[in-house]
DNA sequence: AAAATAAGTCAACAGCTGTTGATTTACTTC
DNA sequence: GAAGTAAATCAACAGCTGTTGACTTATTTT
């Protein structure tokens, strides 16, 4: 046995996480219809059959990328109102745990794919039930809705605007860290008082 | 001659307009991938042939259908920043002129097929040169280029909410147009002073 | 070790993609 | 009215899409 040379072990649950991670890669850096299920098959080094075999096709594949069994809820850890315009804002400069990066990446895919017929509906039902169902509950008060439609708004357009549109100097050329994060602070702030 | 059924007068410039028409409501719907142009053929009444004939292709017709000849600038009518945050609210409210509506309309294209990698590149430059390129220069000042950002980002993400998540109640139920309008000056006006 | 089951491979499928060439039709000019 | 030109049509092309079935391996169970 030679360890150098990658004896493929036959193992069911690892290659069905290899497709499902290069499938998030792909998905995150080009939609829903232009990503080929042989590009898939051909990062994770697998047979392009093995996909349909294992996920239905492929818009099983889209939604179990999207899909979060672990984590149950995508906004558990803002507990108050108070917390939340400082959370998005470190959600945004990338500032912050894995699980918070994994979260905007979340955010990335979809905003990718969400004008794919296909992808489109999976990606609506997830905004309505898994973002902005939470966030109303947890801004509460009156116009709940309106305020977290505002706030998903400023979030998922800063998220377009950087990551798609490759419009990357929002932190400025001589701006630190924190100075970013107070500035989008303040502007989730403005979107929860006007 | 029977005038109820319409005889084709073979006329180049009414073809290529019909094609430039019913691309322009495709792609307003649907991301550059998904559309085919043997769709965009059907609408407009036209042979599949004619599209590739008349502009060259398909990333040749998207292209003409985001430039815009006539209109100069994308951001002529605000001539102060104090106009700015007024002239944006009304923008995403779909408050106004023809004019300005169109001009929402063509980002609601740009967002929806900037995913794709045919058609990133020729959104991309489009936004950098036409629309964040005057708004800076507009904005003026020592972080010109940041506030700009902000303004589209916004912009964009409501953009992206309203019209392609389909998440319409962001006027809420109750509230009349006056008042949303308000609301989102008031945002864009925080992200000038944040 | 033999039988049974699971995992992976291969080839091929219909269907759709954008694009091109040759051909036919309608209109214009002389 | 005949010749010439522009517009539209038709058919076909390679190439790619996702998906399926039959087949060959490796692994486990009896």
């Amino acid at each position: 046995m030679d360890p150098t040379t990658s004896i493929k072990k036959r193992d069911a649950v690892a290659t069905r996480a290899a497709i499902l991670a290069a499938a998030r890669q792909r998905f995150l850096s080009e939609s829903y219809d232009s990503v080929g299920l042989r590009d898939i098959a051909g990062d994770a080094r697998v047979d392009v059959a093995l996909i349909s075999r294992y996920f239905g096709g492929k818009e099983g594949l889209f939604r179990d990328v999207l899909s979060h069994d672990d984590k149950p809820d995508l906004f558990r850890e803002p507990r108050t109102i108070a917390e939340v315009p400082g959370f998005l804002a470190q959600l945004v400069v990338e500032d912050g745990s894995d699980d918070r990066q994994l979260r905007m990446e979340m955010f990335i895919i979809m905003l990718r794919s969400a004008s794919s017929p296909k992808a489109g509906q999976v990606i609506r039902d997830l905004v309505h039930l898994d973002v902005l169902g939470p966030l109303t509950e947890l801004i509460g008060g009156d116009q709940a809705e309106l305020r977290a439609n505002m706030l998903l708004a400023i979030l998922m357009g800063i998220g377009v605007l950087s990551t798609i549109m490759m419009v990357d100097n929002f932190g400025g050329t001589s701006t630190d860290r924190d100075e970013c994060i107070e500035r989008f602070r303040c502007l989730f702030e403005a979107a929860l008082t006007c």
